[in-house]
RNA sequence: GGCCCCGUCGUCUAGCUAGGUUCAGGACACCGGGUUUUCAUCCCGGCAACACGGGUUCAAAUCCCGUCGGGGUCACCA
């Protein structure tokens, strides 16, 4: 059997997800275990969301976990390059080859067709699906006017009968019948393949063994096993790993939890507990002690140990394993520089003492007012939340509509802060005075401290949202419902209640 | 809603492949006690689960079927 090969591709359309690094771990390790390699392919095929800093922010945030690559970005050899964006005629020359053998289609219809296709079936119930149309067009006619320009993608012309079959190593085999899969568009009218495309051909390029990733991507197995069929390349075998889940059982996400590595660093984890943490979700290690490092994970995996089903992520648990690294494993030495190369450095305090500098009458008086910045955990009493003439629950709702605001600009700093903030504000007709207040006691735990636009700006994004999301939760959250009618307010922009004075 | 996946203490899990050694073991959290000038650590103890119902079997957490529950997915996003 040919070398082991095996790849994550996350793409560079947000924050470093710490899932990113909970699939490359285990990726590693089968590596690893295997005398394989293991690879980095960024999948950047997203043009409108793909940015550069997040592709950096991922690739650093994986190098601080102490996860390294053999190949990826940057790195070329003879199965490289490893940005999606730069391997357009490999997609091209598949999609023409797809074409050519009738097991793909052009399809001409708009946005605005689709939607309304999407419309008339879920009426009719037929499910949701594209109804394939464009499929009868002859293909003479549909070369015709793609020549001429006219804006088309391509689709997956998937059999209207019979089932796939997925073997998947962890799960057994799973069937699914064709006529549940959607003709998958391959090409985007932008020239650009979709993910399911891009990822075959590379997958295949690039050697790709195994895959193993997320469970989220079995449904859309049978179309990547349609697509080595049609293009007579031997599929991969399937690993497909238990989900990440927030404490109410969905899949780990932003809105509920920090999901940000990033956060986990600033917040003080150390990397070697967050990978330990990771790697005891979805796998369990043989002798039965919780605490192990990467190469002890390496040395006795057993792709046989993989779980089937999901696991929470439970900050509490995380936060014991932590304490373990740090009073098992470091010298009161290395807990100083720990500290300074974390957050304890000039770095935090320059920018604090030039908003100190009015605010003290003693040297003494810094650290308690700089406290915040470096907290992890603080509570702050629920009372102190709520402007005088408004309700915790409107409080909740404000600092929820804050949140959804910062998730918008990627700029952090001072002035977009404090644009995003008024902006809110102005929209709920509130007074600037009533904003601050709560906002100052989520980010800081109390009513009065250093100046709160330029705070926000120091603390970070990651470490300012995860402190407003407790501070929603403090208060008592907020009910599914009520979130989703707020989240309607807020898309339209018609967050302020009648005029009433 | 269709399709698919999953179902052991509140949470992470051992045990399930090859049914008996398990009135189910460990860890986190929580509660109680001990050590410590305080706190933390550390030590001891406690609480707490095989989703439910059928079947197969001398015997089922382990095999089969059904039900229920949870989740994922249904984009010119990945």
């Amino acid at each position: 059997m040919s070398e082991v090969r095996v790849r994550i591709a996350p793409s560079p359309t947000g924050d470093p997800h710490v899932g990113t690094a909970y699939i490359a771990l285990f990726n590693i390790a089968f590596a690893r275990k295997h005398g394989g390699r293991f690879l980095v392919r960024i999948d950047d095929t997203d043009q409108t969301r793909s940015r550069p800093e997040y592709e950096k922010g991922i690739l650093d945030s994986l190098n601080w976990l102490g996860l390294t690559w053999d190949e990826g970005p940057g790195m070329d050899n003879d199965w490289g390059p490893f940005r999606q964006s730069e391997r357009t005629e490999h997609y091209r020359e598949a999609a023409k080859r797809l074409l050519e053998s009738g097991h793909a289609y052009r399809c001409f219809c708009s946005s605005e067709d689709l939607e309304r296709i999407r419309i008339e079936r879920a009426q009719m119930k037929l499910g949701r699906g594209y109804d394939g149309r464009c499929r009868k067009i002859d293909p003479e006619e549909s070369g015709r006017r793609a020549e001429a320009g006219e804006a088309h993608v391509v689709r997956l012309a998937v059999p209207q009968e019979g089932d796939c079959r997925l073997q998947d190593e962890i799960r057994g085999e799973i069937v699914t019948p064709f006529k549940e899969v959607d003709d998958q568009i391959l090409m985007k009218s932008d020239g650009f393949p979709t993910y399911h495309l891009a990822n075959v051909v590379d997958d295949h390029r690039m050697r790709i063994t195994h895959v193993i990733r997320g469970r989220e991507w079995i449904s859309s197995v049978p179309k990547h096993l349609l697509l080595y069929q049609a293009l007579e390349w031997e599929p991969p075998c399937f690993y497909h790993m238990p989900l990440l889940l927030n404490p109410d059982g969905t899949k780990l996400s932003k809105r509920k939890n920090p999901t940000s590595i990033r956060y986990y660093q600033q917040a003080g984890y150390l990397p070697e507990a967050l990978l330990n943490f990771l790697g005891m979700m979805g796998y369990s290690r043989p002798g039965g002690e919780e605490k192990f490092s990467l190469e002890e994970l390496i040395s006795d995996f057993e792709p046989k140990r993989l779980h089937s089903s999901d696991a929470v992520f439970d900050i509490q648990k995380l936060r014991w394993l932590n304490g373990r690294y740090l009073r098992e494993d470091l010298t009161p030495e290395d807990l100083y520089q720990r500290l300074t190369n974390w957050r304890m450095n000039e770095s935090l305090w320059k920018p604090m003492a030039e908003l100190m500098l009015t605010r003290m009458e003693t040297l003494g008086d810094f650290v308690p007012s700089v406290a915040f910045t470096l907290a992890d955990d603080f509570e702050s009493p629920a009372e102190d939340f709520v402007p005088k003439k408004r309700t915790p629950e409107e409080t909740v709702q404000f600092l929820q509509t804050i949140l959804w605001a910062f998730e918008e600009d990627d700029a952090w700093d001072k002035e977009n802060v404090q644009k995003t903030i008024e902006r809110v504000t102005e929209l709920w007709n509130w007074k600037i005075r009533e904003a601050t207040a709560p906002l100052f006691v989520a980010i800081m735990g109390k009513k009065v401290g250093p100046p709160l636009y330029d705070s926000i700006a120091i603390l970070g994004k990651d470490l300012s949202r995860a402190r407003i999301l407790k501070g929603i939760v403090q208060l008592g959250d907020i009910s599914k419902k009520k979130l989703r009618k707020l989240e309607k307010r807020w898309k339209s922009g018609t967050l302020a209640p009648p005029a009433s004075s």
